[in-house]
DNA sequence: TTCACGTTGTGATTTTTTTCACATGATTGC
DNA sequence: GCAATCATGTGAAAAAAATCACAACGTGAA
C-alpha cells in the first residue's frame, strides 16, 4: 500500500470529522472549496489529499459526502473497536481517559497503569487500573497497539521502553521528554509546555 | 527583526529546555551532535537552528551551554511573568490549569472562565475564575495576549472572537474545531482525538 | 612547529510540501 | 443544441524544510 505523510493523515482525519459534521445539516454533496473554508486548507491541498485516497468527485457536484467519507473511513480503517494503554492516572491521565472515553465510540482506553495504590485494582471510566510493574503481564494478553504515555518527565523513557519490549508501536507522549526510539516507532509528542511558550512567542512576533 | 517559523521556534524551545536539564549534571559546554541524540534532530539542523538566531559556537570546544541557553532566552524573550486566560474549567482545562501552574515559573494562567457556577467567583490553583458573560470586562483590565480554549467543541468559535475582540491574537485551541481566525491571530490546535487516531493508524501502516 | 582530529558554519543540493494554473468535463439556462 | 459557468484532477512551479558535504578553524599531541 501506497505510504502517505503524517501531515495527509492528519488533514484527512479533519476532512472525516468535519464531513460527520456536515452530513448532519447539509446536503449530500460537497466542494473542495466548503471543505477549504471549513478547514483553512487550500481548495488544491483539499483536492490533492483526496487524490491521495484514489476518491474521485464530479465536476459538477463536487463530493458525494458519504461516499467520501466512506473512502477516508476505508483509508484511515480504524473503525472497527481499538484498544489503548495509558500509563500515568495523575491529573493529566485522568483528564485523557476522560476525554477519549467520553468521545469516540471506536477507540478505548482498555487498562492503565500508576503507582499509586489509590489507583491500582480499580475500573475507572471503564478502564481497568493496575500497577506499572504489571506492564509486561497485562500487555502480553491483549492486543493493544497504542500506548499513551503520561507520567511524569522522567520516567517517560522507561515506560516507552516498556511498551515497545511489549510490542507496541505507536506512542502518544503527553510529556517534554524526547524519547529515544527505534525507528518503526511512531510517536506523537503533545508537548503541552511547549504549545504555550510558542503562543507567547508568536503573541508578540509576526510569523 | 527577523522572521522565524514555527518549526524553528518549535525546535529552539526544545533545547532550551534540554539545556537547563544539562546544565545541571554535565559540562559547561555541549556540541551539536549531543543536541541532536537527545532531540532525535540532525546535527546539521541543530546547527542551523543556532545559526537562526544568531549564536556561534567554536569549533574546538562546540557551544558554551550557559551562553548558548542565554541567547536563546533573549530571542524568545519569554523570561518576564506572563498572563494566560483559560476558558472552560472542566476535566481538560482544570487538567491543563494544573500542568501550568505546576511548572514554569514564568507563566501563569491568570483568570478562568466557565459558565458552571459552581467554578464561578473562586480561585482555583491560584486563577481567578468568573462567568463566561464577564469576559469583555474582565480581559479589559489585564493584558493578557494568550487565550487557551478548552470549551466544548461547539462553543469553541465563540470564544475564539470574544478572544480576538478583545485583542488577544495567540491562541492555544484544545478543541477540534478548525477555527476561523483573521490572518494576524496565531493558533496552535492541540486535536488529541486527530492525535490518537493517527497514532492508531500509523500502528499499522509503516511510514 | 606541525599534523591529525573533531567540530562549526554554511553554500549547494535534495526532499517534502504547498500552490498555481489550466485542460477537462458536467450541468444549467436559453 | 450550445454557450457560459463552475469544479475537478493534475502537471508544473514554487516555497519550505531538511540534509549533504566540506572549507575553515582551534586544540592538543608529538
Amino acid at each position: 500500500m501506497k505510504k502517505v505523510s503524517s501531515k495527509v493523515v492528519e488533514r484527512l482525519l479533519i476532512y472525516r470529522r468535519l464531513l460527520r459534521l456536515y452530513m448532519q445539516t447539509d446536503g449530500p454533496n460537497i466542494y473542495s472549496h466548503q471543505l477549504s473554508r471549513m478547514t483553512g486548507f487550500s481548495s488544491a491541498q483539499v483536492r490533492r489529499d483526496l487524490m491521495e485516497i484514489g476518491y474521485f468527485g464530479s465536476s459538477a457536484h463536487g463530493y458525494d459526502a458519504e461516499e467520501l467519507l466512506k473512502s477516508i473511513d476505508e483509508f484511515v480503517n480504524i473503525s472497527e473497536d481499538f484498544s489503548i494503554a495509558l500509563v500515568g492516572l495523575g491529573q493529566l491521565g485522568r483528564a485523557i481517559l476522560d476525554y477519549f472515553q467520553g468521545h469516540g465510540p471506536n477507540l478505548r482506553i482498555e487498562v492503565g497503569f500508576d503507582i499509586n495504590p489509590q489507583k491500582i485494582d480499580r475500573v475507572i471510566q471503564g478502564c481497568r487500573c493496575f500497577h506499572v510493574d504489571r506492564m509486561d503481564e497485562v500487555l502480553k494478553n491483549t492486543n493493544i497497539l497504542v500506548g499513551i504515555i503520561a507520567v511524569p518527565a522522567t520516567n517517560a523513557q522507561d515506560i516507552a521502553d516498556r511498551f515497545i519490549s511489549n510490542g507496541i508501536n505507536s506512542l502518544l507522549n503527553y510529556t517534554p521528554t524526547r524519547l529515544q526510539l527505534p525507528p518503526h516507532v511512531f510517536v506523537e509528542n503533545i508537548d503541552l509546555m511547549n504549545s504555550i511558550e510558542k503562543a507567547i512567542f508568536f503573541a508578540r512576533r509576526p510569523r
